[in-house]
DNA sequence: AACAATCGTTATCATTTATCAATGTGCTAC
DNA sequence: GTAGCACATTGATAAATGATAACGATTGTT
C-alpha cells in the first residue's frame, strides 16, 4: 500500500504510476521518532520540509506565561511548508504527539519534482490550501462558536481528515490527544473540555474511549458543529 | 513611487529595476471598488489572483446563526492566494473594508512572472508564509490571551504592517475599523471592544480617534500584547 | 506487586464576557 | 434644520467559562 503521504495526495488529485514512484522514491529516508518529541523548535532556522508518514504531530507554541496553544494537528500524510526554508527562524514549534515516522525532504528537490509531476503539484498547491483553511476554520471556531460547537467542530476536522487518509476504521478513529492537548487546541481549560466531552457523551453524539473516538451519531455532531466541509475542499475543480 | 503592491514585496527581499518594471506590468490594470463591496463569496468559483493596491479589504465568513468571524485583514500590497484558482470553490467571503484599488492577475501569468524574477518568487514566498503565520498569530490569541491581550496584540499587528509599507505618519495610521468589525475580527462583542478600547486609553497605551490609531506608547502597547513580531518574519534570511 | 506519574472526573466558587437596554454623537439625505 | 442611521458609550444583569481542589482510574516503571 502506497504510504500516507501518496495517499493523501491522491485524495487532493489523481496521480499515475510515475508520479507515484517519484514520491515513493523522497520519502524513502524515513526514520522513527518517539513521542512529544520537537522536530523543529521556534527560533531555530528552518531546515528541509518534512512529512509525517505515520503517528501524529502538532504545531504549537508557548506564550510568556506559560500557556500554550496547538495552532495544528499534522496527520499521517501531512508536511510542513513547502517554502519554510526561505524563512530565518521559525515563529512555531513542532512536536511528535506519538511515535511517528518522518521523512525529510529537501525543497529544491521538492521543486524539482514537483515541476516534472504537473499531478504532484496541483495536489501539493491544494494541501496548502487545505490547510490555510483550516487555520481559518479555527480561528472562526474560536471566535464565534461556542465551547460545546468548538469541540464538535475539531472532531468533525479531524474525523474527516482521518477518514481521508484511511484511518477511520469501522465508526471510530484512533485520537492520541489527551485532554489537556485539546484544551490547548481549542483555547479552554482542560476541566471545561471534560465538561464538554460529557455532554457530548450524554446526547450520545460522541465518545472517546481509551483513546479512540467514537462518533455514534455523525450527523448529531455535524449539526451541533455546525459543520461545512467545505473548507478542507474536498470536491474536486471541474474542467472549464 | 512604487506602488503598495512593490513596496510590501521590497519589504521581503530587494528587487532590481527589471523586477519592478514587470510588476508594473502586471498591476496596470488596477481597478478603483467602492466601500463594503465583495471581491469574490464563499461557495465562488475562484478566478485570478487580486491584489490590493489601496484602501482595506478583509476576508470574512458568515456563520448559519448569522454571525461573523473575520479571519484576515489585507491591507495595501497584500494578495489573496496565488493557487486559490485550483479549488472548487471559496470557503471564505473578501470584501473591501473602505473605497479600495485592486489589481487582478491571472495565475497563469503570475506564476510565468515568478519563473523569470528568482527575487519575485522569494518574496512571494515569504509574504504567503507571513500571511500564514499571521492567521497561526490570531489562533494563539483568540486561544489564549485575555481580551485586552488580545485587541493590544491586533494593534501591533496593524501598526508594524501598515508602517511596512509607508503608511504610518508621526505616530498614528488611518484605522478605517469599527468597533464592530474589530469584535468580529476578536472573537468578542462590539460593547466589550469598546470597554477594552478604554482601559488602554486610560492606561495610555494608545487611542483611537475619528479613524485614526494613535499609539502614544508603543512599549506599553507591545508589553501588554506580549507582542513578538517573529511571525511577520521582518528578519532577511542570512547567507550561509 | 508497589509506586509514581499522568490523566480523567466532579464539585465549588470566582472571574470574564455576553446580553440587554438606554443614551449620546456625528454624519448624511432631504 | 431635522430625521434617520450607524456607531460609540455606559450600566445592570446573566451566562459561560476559568481556577482550584480533591479523588479515582489508568499506565508505565522498577
Amino acid at each position: 500500500m502506497p504510504n500516507a503521504f501518496i495517499r493523501k495526495l491522491q485524495s487532493f488529485g489523481s496521480l499515475v504510476e510515475n508520479d507515484i514512484s517519484a514520491l515513493q522514491g523522497l520519502t524513502a529516508n524515513a526514520r522513527n521518532v518517539p513521542a512529544r518529541s520537537d522536530l523543529i523548535r521556534e527560533g531555530d532556522r528552518p531546515g528541509p520540509m518534512f512529512v509525517v508518514l505515520d503517528g501524529w504531530a502538532q504545531r504549537y507554541k508557548i506564550l510568556p506565561n506559560g500557556t500554550r496553544q496547538i495552532v495544528a494537528f499534522l496527520l499521517p500524510g501531512d508536511a510542513c511548508d513547502l517554502h519554510v526554508g526561505t524563512l530565518a527562524e521559525m515563529d512555531h514549534s513542532i512536536q511528535t504527539v506519538k511515535a511517528a515516522r518522518v521523512a525529510t525532504i529537501g525543497s529544491g528537490i521538492m521543486e524539482r519534482v514537483m515541476d516534472h509531476h504537473p499531478n504532484i503539484q496541483r495536489a501539493m498547491y491544494r494541501a496548502q490550501l487545505t490547510d490555510e483553511g483550516t487555520l481559518r476554520a479555527w480561528i472562526v471556531s474560536m471566535g464565534r462558536r461556542s465551547s460545546i460547537e468548538r469541540v464538535a467542530h475539531l472532531m468533525c476536522e479531524l474525523y474527516l481528515r482521518a477518514s481521508r487518509i484511511g484511518l477511520v476504521h469501522g465508526e471510530g478513529f484512533e485520537l492520541p490527544l489527551s485532554q489537556i492537548a485539546l484544551a490547548d487546541a481549542l483555547g479552554m481549560t482542560p476541566v471545561h473540555v471534560n465538561r464538554v466531552l460529557k455532554d457530548l457523551r450524554t446526547t450520545n453524539a460522541m465518545e472517546v474511549r481509551r483513546g479512540t473516538m467514537i462518533i455514534a451519531n455523525p450527523v448529531a455532531l455535524a449539526q451541533i458543529a455546525g459543520f461545512d466541509e467545505n473548507y478542507l475542499h474536498r470536491r474536486m475543480r471541474q474542467a472549464n
